[in-house]
DNA sequence: ATACGATAAATAGCTTGCGATATAAACAAT
DNA sequence: ATTGTTTATATCGCAAGCTATTTATCGTAT
């Protein structure tokens, strides 16, 4: 039977995404912040006040990942939930100053680990790796709501 | 600030990689087996007696998570650990016989997956994507290992 | 023989992801 | 007003990944 791991899209898309989170680890964990936390940020960073039903619509991950997430990211003073006036379920999330601050520093630290990674290629090449990249999830996805 | 999440290699990456693993799960799941087993069952598959350390050096994971990848396989009745009779540390892994007669389809399902994420892609741009994620990963090791 | 460093595996404690379920509030229909 | 359904969030329990530490055995050097 011949399949190699290492020729198999899958194993090389988990190594290669393990490798990202590590790197990013390593270039934020100074800030304070974590990789798993960074997809919220950046949709706080664009607009506060949203509801987890909202970062939820726009974030690919599951409504309980994304609890738990930014309930680590209260508990670290990353962010606060204020509940909705109008609605009694409904909190919306803001972030902290010391958050809203971090900003530049932190998206350069993912621009920074995404050079690494792309290091050696080519304009072209990087854009038909994203391409790539989009096209497969775009596939899956598809598969996957079957 | 011009950073998107969704023309960023490590979000997508991240993003396609969970795809992958649920996609799998998906197929063997019937098998009783899961996606963090399939490294570990494709070196046994080729060669059983290996011990954790051999494991972990053609795994691409950490020896913590292998050990208790091999736990919960253990557990699940999917492999053995046998004292090495040699040295007192060491135990030697074998598969049980239901994992030995899962191979085909465990590897058929994997296949299927891959050609899944990967449908619509030339033979061309399937080995120029392969290559692309392999550069990558050597990349980030050789900036990790710095 | 003993003590000491190296090695193999296990364990502790954490994050990030998932599916499934529970809780609480809102809304709709009697 | 009560009852039932939908909706927003939280919680439970698990897998798979990590770093750091512990435990147990080996091997070596005194």
């Amino acid at each position: 039977m011949t399949f190699e791991k290492d020729s198999s899209a899958g194993y090389l898309a988990n190594h290669m995404a393990r490798l990202f989170a590590a790197g990013l680890q390593r270039r934020i964990k100074p800030l304070g912040l974590a990789p798993g936390q960074f997809p919220a940020l950046l949709a706080l960073w664009a607009r506060e006040g949203q509801t987890q039903k909202d970062l939820v619509r726009t974030l690919d991950i599951e409504q309980a990942t994304l609890a738990n997430t930014l309930s680590r990211m209260e508990r670290d003073g990353l962010i606060e939930r204020r509940p909705s006036a109008e609605d009694g379920r409904v909190q919306e999330i803001f972030l902290t100053d010391r958050t809203r601050s971090l900003r530049d520093e932190a998206v350069a630290a993912a621009m920074a680990q995404n050079e690494i990674a792309l290091e050696g290629f080519s304009d072209t090449e990087t854009t038909q790796f994203l391409s790539f990249m989009k096209r497969a999830i775009a596939s899956m996805q598809q598969d996957g709501s079957a």
